[in-house]
DNA sequence: CAATACAGTTAGCCTTTGCTAAGTTATTTT
DNA sequence: AAAATAACTTAGCAAAGGCTAACTGTATTG
């Protein structure tokens, strides 16, 4: 790379919209790739606790079928969260949730439903709605999730 | 599982919000997991398009810096980018996007500046409104991105 | 123009998240 | 109680996305 000849006799008042620094601009794609982590977690712990609150019990066939997933890929990760500590059960046995996993499902549950609830209130139509808040949701800060919060408070009382 | 007594007196008004039908459910999550497959080549491409207009060129170096991710992880990034015939380069040179990379670019571009613009309009402060839109904006519909835009705008005209 | 420093690549490893096919266990039906 | 069906598990495969260590090529500079 050239040395670029130092000049900046303006002081561009063009500049669209400079890059962030570059430790901030990587602290974005790291907040990213953390949500990555525990996303599909926090999406199996929410679905089993939604299933044994509406059905009684969490199977894994409906598990794979509400997922659109087969499976043997269900099974795979409940070996993962029950290493985790999120989930307990038999072999060939329905599932519960740990103490811990209890915990993650509730706070999921509630982002998710905050994140759903603002895009509604944004007059965002229900199907698509409930997509966007299912990838979103996942990525939304405590101080966005607060904001959102107001704003369907507000918007809601009217 | 026994079969459940088909017991309801009342109408059941307690229902806190039942689940959707599972292949309205399963759809929810496929949208998830198409949108990861697309997610992180739409921030290469949009960062090697940032980077070749604010710095005059795009190398694997910068590219890792800004992502916090090592240089090898980049290089073999950058050949599934080739393969998919998003950016094009020689060997020890540095990147270029080809005309269907520019596209993919100026689209994600374009998608973050209006996520990014809403999290500001709605209040958020500008580490964090980085950080979410970061994620956010892979998640965000073409019905969300339009609502936003509308927020954004009605908001900063007042 | 050598020597050194910097940039880029390659090989080999790991985890996650999906799949199919084949085998087990449990439940339901006859 | 046997047979049939449904539910669950296991084994083995693949792609994506990360890493480190070792190597190769390019640029700087003494
Ligand atoms: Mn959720
Ligand atoms: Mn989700
Ligand atoms: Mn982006
Ligand atoms: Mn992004």
């Amino acid at each position: 790379m050239i040395e670029p000849p130092d000049e900046s006799p303006s002081p561009c008042l063009c500049e669209a919209d400079a890059l962030p620094p570059s430790d901030q601009h990587a602290q974005q794609y790291a907040a990213v790739r953390n949500a990555h982590e525990t996303e599909l977690l926090e999406d199996y712990v929410e679905l089993i606790g939604d299933l044994i609150e509406h059905q009684g019990e969490a199977r894994s066939a409906d598990i794979a079928q509400r997922m659109g997933v087969s499976q043997a890929t269900v099974s795979k990760m409940v070996a993962r969260l029950k290493g985790l500590g999120l989930v307990a059960s038999k072999p060939y046995r329905s599932l519960f949730l740990t103490e811990r996993g209890e915990e993650m499902a509730a706070m999921s549950r509630q982002r998710h439903a905050i994140v759903l609830r603002f895009l509604r209130a944004l007059g965002i139509s229900d199907d698509t709605a409930r997509i966007d808040a299912e990838g979103m949701e996942h990525h939304v800060s405590e101080e966005t999730l607060a904001a959102m919060q107001r704003f369907s408070q507000q918007r809601e009382s009217s």
